[in-house]
DNA sequence: TGAACATATGAGCATGCATTCATATATATC
DNA sequence: GATATATATGAATGCATGCTCATATGTTCA
């Protein structure tokens, strides 16, 4: 039998035990905070940022998103990439020109939010 | 006098040049993305997630998190400077503990918008 | 003052990620 | 089928970032 202290990775002596045991009881499961983590990841770029919010205004195609946002082809192509696999965009063929649009209904929601909070502490 | 299109960075010829000009309007200034990204940036990381969940809960000495999140002081030190700077946290020292708690009002809903999308979505 | 403890921080390292470049795929038109 | 155009994608590169380790700072108490 060891001292619990032995195993921590954490090298300081608890402080607030109760607290800790109560804290850890209340938060979410740790899967749903990683989920969390990635979803955000996502927003935390600012091309993908400036990709979501034009699709909040109007469906468009590739090379227009590249020739908003003076970007090239390729990146935006990677970047609607990884938007589709987080199953923020959704994609609709009609010949040569693959259009894109939004596949979500929260992330404007998430996205105000994000506004308000950037506007009142900046 | 040459043509628009040799300035352009996006390889290709424009197809819908009225809907871009439309959504260019409609858009926020490029540096409110910029600075929304940032926002997203930090919550991109599970770390800093866990540290401001459980901040929901509780205020927290570094000790503390260090050990609910089972990670290094040092660790954990490091990401609440960054909390700190994105003030997103607040300190309030009492002898050698230093306590940790949420600055923000703003974020619980951020964070309960991006869960139901999770829920809905995975 | 000096020992003990909580926290902060700089440097180094390893990993992740965004873009570019070259090229492949898909579709339409001749 | 051959060419042109829109999009997708793999590899390479350069930069950002999260953690560790060592150490500094700040505070208490003897």
């Amino acid at each position: 039998m060891h001292d619990k202290r032995e195993e921590m990775k954490c090298d300081c002596s608890i402080i607030h035990e109760e607290v800790v045991n109560k804290v850890r009881q209340l938060m979410p499961p740790e899967e749903k905070l990683y989920d969390l983590a990635d979803l955000f990841k996502v927003f935390g770029n600012s091309t993908r940022i400036r990709i979501i919010w034009a699709l909040f205004e109007a469906e468009m195609c590739v090379c227009d998103i590249a020739y908003l946002l003076n970007m090239s082809q390729s990146a935006i192509s990677h970047q609607l990439r990884v938007l589709k696999q987080s199953r923020l965009v959704k994609r609709r063929r009609e010949g040569k020109v693959v259009y894109y649009s939004l596949d979500d209904k929260h992330i404007e929601l998430i996205f105000n939010q994000g506004l308000i909070h950037i506007n009142e502490n900046m």
